[in-house]
DNA sequence: AGCGCCGGTGACAACGTTGTCAAGACCCAC
DNA sequence: GTGGGTCTTGACAACGTTGTCACCGGCGCT
């Protein structure tokens, strides 16, 4: 900018006016100013302008599992819009369900002074996060502090499941499902308990498969349950997240035997693969909590508030056969 | 900073020295200052540091098409996970096939000063990027400007798709692809065509559809050339691209009709659809732009590099049955 | 003519950090 | 005791920007 000034003559406090368009510059003096910008090609560093004006430089963090799953990616679809529409960008890292990680990852943020931190969290403990109320949890709830959170009703939507195959004669349901250490699991092992109680049905643990993080993990553990003996193979399973029924989908390809599933998670393609899922909306998830974000920002000093996006059974004719 | 040298009752170059693990501070002051840091949850400002140390704040700028692509939520993975080993941390920002919101994006991130930008260009023309040697292009060429590329060997990888139909007796073969003004479109429709040409077929171009960017105009596309008559209608089709394939395969699902396809981009699940495709890896494509962009910053001046990133055919079924 | 006002401009400090340099304290050897 | 060395610490400027304030000249008013 010193460059600019020189070079047309002014001082650096007239370039600042015109860059951001300040009134009370002549126009003869502002037209020297921008032809000295284009000739030179100046871009002003926001770093500088965020530091000097004490607000961050409009940026959003996030912490997601992984970019690269389609439900977080929907996820920071929608927060990465909401932020363009504020003129934020967006700064995405994957914590990978490493809660060190995530830990550093926050950390950096932080120290990036981004205005407000969206995370889903893979750590225990959050009493670290000293970000006040710019900080919205997604997907999961915090542990230690109290802060705005946007949640899927995974309870809900996973007894919908089981109900929904119960209702169709299956009294022997399997689950396969992540560990059962995340709060999204135990939430969805809930509501299949639940819904088995209710129905006075007792559960078998045997049938109950938990730990598989990945797609192949999951089709291993649904090929345990399908090699079980005939009277205590389950006739339907009810796998509890996108990975889970993308496993189970591989282990049931390979059978002859009609197996019925419901999937917690839509994904593309299920409608051709004819799978029952339970539709929890990540655009929904990220447009909430941008939204929560963008209201502190704007001075929502109201108590942290938790908000539960629903869900909804999508039947396809997986879940509609009998056992 | 201030607040904590204060509270230690010293300098603040001796708290930045105990910040940054600076050698020569008596173990008796750093304790104070760690204390003072404890006390307060004091957090260095990134900013203000690199604005100070003329580096930018360890962060790599990343614009693609859309992150809720599979496609480029796995390139974006690979960025990221290139990033956070060398510490920095990655902006993803999704220009959508729109080249002024490119051009804004990448204003943007100029701005901010990432180290790097990696881009897969939406605009037609680039010469207003003036970051030098610490731009990548990826998937896609840059126009009017000479930097670092990586490219997937589109016209190999559409050829190789064409000759397979081809080879399993197929004379009239379909396209549906994107937008012929996309580099990857014409590079792959060049590749259809090739094939033909080579093995002494007429290209039709009744059989080739462009301009179907999301899935459900591929699929009203593909229903085109399915409803085609009896003489004219293909018994092939080559998708260009994911949404292409998934629109297809949409368009297929209703139909007895067996016609053979082959896509272009590998995806979930297409082992259980017996979906035929050009695999072609993100991941490398982003790694590579990764350590091309990082290769840079580590003072690399080699003239700009162009590096393809080779495709690979994945016979799954769907590419192998007879006309 | 004298007054105040206003449009246009610039000098300067400050944001929070770190690189440079210098100063003080201490120790060792001559 | 003096000189030179090391260790520890701090004062100060600077990164690039903008907010505050003051200055200057011209205008219209009384």
């Amino acid at each position: 900018m010193r460059d600019v000034a020189e070079h047309a003559g002014v001082s650096l406090k007239t370039v600042s006016r015109v860059i951001n368009a300040e009134a009370g510059v002549a126009p003869a003096t502002a037209a020297k100013v921008t032809g000295a910008i284009d000739v030179l090609g100046f871009e002003r560093n926001d770093l500088a302008r965020s530091l000097r004006q004490g607000r961050s430089s409009a940026t959003l963090g996030l912490v997601i599992e992984d970019v690269a799953n389609p439900f977080y990616s929907a996820v920071a679809q929608a927060v990465e819009a909401a932020a363009r529409d504020r003129g934020f960008l967006l700064i995405t890292a994957s914590a990978r369900e490493d809660a060190e990680r995530e830990r550093e990852l926050i950390g950096a943020l932080l120290r990036r002074r981004v205005d407000a931190l969206l995370i889903v969290p893979a750590g225990p403990d959050h009493r670290y996060i000293s970000n006040g109320l710019r900080t919205v949890f997604l997907d999961r709830p915090p542990q230690g502090i109290a802060t705005d959170t946007v949640l899927l009703d995974n309870l809900g939507g996973a007894r919908r499941a089981v109900e929904h195959l119960i209702a169709h004669g299956h009294t022997r349901i399997g689950c396969v499902a992540d560990s059962a250490e995340l709060y999204t699991m135990r939430e969805r092992l809930a509501g299949y308990r639940e819904a088995l109680h209710t129905a006075g049905l007792e559960e078998d643990p045997a049938l109950v498969m938990t730990g598989t993080h990945e797609a192949i993990a999951a089709q291993a553990a649904a090929e345990h349950l399908l090699d079980l003996p005939d009277q205590r193979r389950p006739t339907a399973i009810f796998a509890a997240n996108n990975r889970n029924t993308v496993g189970v989908l591989h282990a049931l390809a390979g059978r002859e035997r009609n197996v019925a599933l419901v999937g917690f998670d839509d994904f593309e393609l299920a409608d051709l693969l004819g799978t029952t899922v339970i539709r929890a909306d990540p655009w929904r998830l990220g447009e909430q909590a941008a939204a929560l974000a963008f209201g502190r920002l704007d001075g929502d000093d109201r108590p942290p508030l938790e908000i539960t996006v629903p869900t909804q059974l999508i039947a396809r004719g997986s879940g509609e056969v009998g056992p």
